[in-house]
DNA sequence: CTAAATTAAATCGTATCCGATATATTCGCG
DNA sequence: CGCGAATATATCGGATACGATTTAATTTAG
């Protein structure tokens, strides 16, 4: 079986003309040597494809909740621990503040947070939920958001750690230069 | 080891004020009930967070090549097979004509590639690489463009078919409504 | 104690993504 | 043949990402 699976869908709509030219060599990393690999072998393109699949995916419930996925994720891990400063929030998010203040500020537009200096700190913006963001984030949590991954729980899980994994590993190798 | 990994850097800069609480349950979907994970449990952000740290380890090396992501992509795709349609180039990058369009016509002021109307269906669009868009490929080929992913190259192979299987499932899943 | 360095947000310009729409070409059916 | 439907790109507006810069507040050095 090749990595993309036989009858898989490989594309928005048609599968992709599927010239799957057998190949165990599935991976980059592991033999850099080679650079003619096709585009499913490399991972990142895995990743980033998958990302676009998720953001589809999400997109009828989103819409639902009338919020982007950005958004949401921001009710989500302010949820998760209220009044955080714009930089916690985007040490959770992967985000610096140049992506998330607009986004906290049309979250606020929308009336799901508050956002105010700090008053210890004035250099400091501290995010917090209003009851408004709080019922938006009871009404997506009883929400089914996602279509079904497919996946048997085993591998779910497996892969859910490996990818975090993965992200971490990244990035501590672009901290270490 | 909860999933969030022990030491693991969780951001850009500084690690998440890790508040690690101890959860078993790492998986989104196999127990859909509670709707009160923690950001990192959620595959869908991970998958997120993973793209968005794939993309700043590339940057490094797409800068020496003058591209983005998407750009290198689209040239990776083209140099599997050339001359393909710009919805053929869709299916395989998972993008639209909306999308593609714009980065294929800067590509092409780049002098990296041709777009040209097929004579025998003037609605298709037929792109193919060009010298120099061949050389920039073989030039990406032999530059180490990724930084390491730390992983085994056994969880390597293994989270390389789990995601394009997730994100497969995912398409055909909303294909079907 | 104050000027320089540092830090936290915000702003700006560029490049994706994507839904909705527009335009041009081809197909299908009477 | 002819005209409406379908198809392939392209255009446009809104929403992220992100590097570079700016502004304001705080910390640090001398």
């Amino acid at each position: 079986m090749s990595v993309s699976e036989k009858g898989a869908p490989m594309s928005l709509k048609n599968g992709p003309r599927a010239d799957s030219r057998d190949d165990s060599m599935t991976n980059q990393e592991p033999k850099p040597a080679a650079g003619d690999r096709r585009l499913d072998d490399f991972l990142c393109f895995a990743i980033y494809s998958a990302n676009l699949a998720y953001g589809r995916a999400y997109k009828p419930g989103l819409d639902e909740l009338g919020l982007t996925y950005p958004q949401w994720i921001a009710i989500v891990a302010l949820w998760e621990q209220d009044d955080q400063t714009v930089s916690e929030l985007g040490d959770k998010m992967f985000l610096e503040s140049n992506t998330l203040t607009p986004i906290l500020k049309k979250l606020e537009a929308m009336g799901y947070l508050r956002r105010q200096r700090d008053p210890a700190d004035e250099r400091q913006v501290r995010v917090s939920l209003t009851d408004a963001g709080r019922r938006l984030r009871e009404k997506g949590m009883h929400m089914n958001l996602v279509k079904s991954s497919g996946l048997k729980p085993d591998e779910f899980a497996r892969l859910q750690k490996s990818v975090v994994r993965l992200r971490d590993n990244l990035i501590k190798a672009m901290e270490e230069e």
